[in-house]
DNA sequence: ACGAAACGGAACCGATCGGTACCGAATCGA
DNA sequence: TCGATTCGGTACCGATCGGTTCCGTTTCGT
């Protein structure tokens, strides 16, 4: 059922509304870089905001599918999700998360684009849980997503992988057995000239 | 030379931008809710972002003099600054944190609002680097901001201020040295019905 | 008491907002 | 091949956007 239009615009709403944020993206502009006319776009969406939240959907299962495959990638490794945030980070135009953007922009709580946006970071949750089956703190989960939402916001404003790796490292602290001492501590990043 | 209209301006625009959004809040409805006249507003601010810039000063002196409050009252502990956020985020309509929130959406780097945003958390580095004077790892300031920011965006979905005390323990575990085995874990939030 | 400065209200501006209605052309399944 | 569907383009809608200008009143220092 889903048309080429369709697929076109949730694509030049990931790119624009990312890049610039949803408020500061009119219709019309949205229309001129996907190449879809004006009608067939009430075609697919109801509104503007629906499109927010099918753009939201697609990036739920875009960002899933990397987690899933980056830890995966690591053996398992939980400390994989920071070493692939950073390579998200320095990655041009990257500005922070679709999800939280949404969460800022939208104040409205019934909003359907914002309860998209937090199932999104709900889902995260419930992978991270999955990923990490081994007998572990019970709230090492939230844990890690409030260092991976951190990490994004710090990055938002310093515009580099650095949160990232910050992150990674307080995650490990996390993650080891804290009785291991006179290991060198981890190395700091210096400071970005 | 700074007149009552003024103020009330910038009292308005930080109840309403961090309520609502900036782009989601025209002047119009900030002349009605502060009572100022529409010439009297462009004879204070040269324009919108002005505001917003001017509002996001006002704000940055008063979370730094928060923070410096909070955790003086706790006798220097500067874990004090997750339980005072904590408070923060009880607070009915909290929205997060106005400089991150002029970060999501305001994109263009050489905003001046964006700019006063970014130097806001720079100057919340600075405060932390002062009230840790204490022998401390050198990136302990940055890891507490990366805490401190990521409580903030999870209480925007969470709703609670869980995520704050999270962070405390997250913390804490960089804190306090690491060879002390047995201790009992830290408690943990029980899930919020 | 008086002049200057700051004020609130309203009319007005061009531009753009999200959304609707209708058009003719292209596309596609049977 | 033909009919149905999907498409892009355009004119149009009322509302609101940020911003300018003028006017009459209130406030305040002296």
């Amino acid at each position: 059922m889903p048309t080429r239009a369709r697929e076109r615009l949730i694509e030049a709403a990931g790119d624009l509304f990312f890049a610039e944020g949803i408020h500061a993206v009119g219709v019309e502009r949205l229309l001129r870089e996907s190449g879809v006319g004006r009608a067939s776009f009430y075609r697919h969406f109801a509104s503007k905001d629906e499109l927010v939240a099918a753009m939201l959907r697609s990036y739920d299962e875009e960002l899933r599918g990397w987690l899933r495959r980056v830890v995966a990638d690591a053996g398992g490794d939980p400390l994989a999700m920071f070493d692939g945030l950073a390579d998200r980070m320095a990655a041009s135009g990257f500005r922070g998360c679709a999800s939280i953007n949404t969460m800022v922009e939208i104040a409205d709580p019934d909003d359907p684009a914002r309860k998209v946006a937090v199932e999104h970071k709900e889902a995260m949750l419930r992978e991270l849980r999955r990923l990490l089956d081994a007998p572990y703190d019970a709230d090492l989960p939230e844990q890690l997503l409030l260092l991976f939402d951190g990490a994004l916001v710090s990055s938002l404003r310093e515009r580099s992988p650095a949160p990232a790796r910050r992150a990674r490292r307080i995650a490990q602290a996390l993650l080891e057995p804290p009785m291991q001492p006179g290991l060198p501590p981890t190395e700091v990043d210096p400071p970005t000239p």
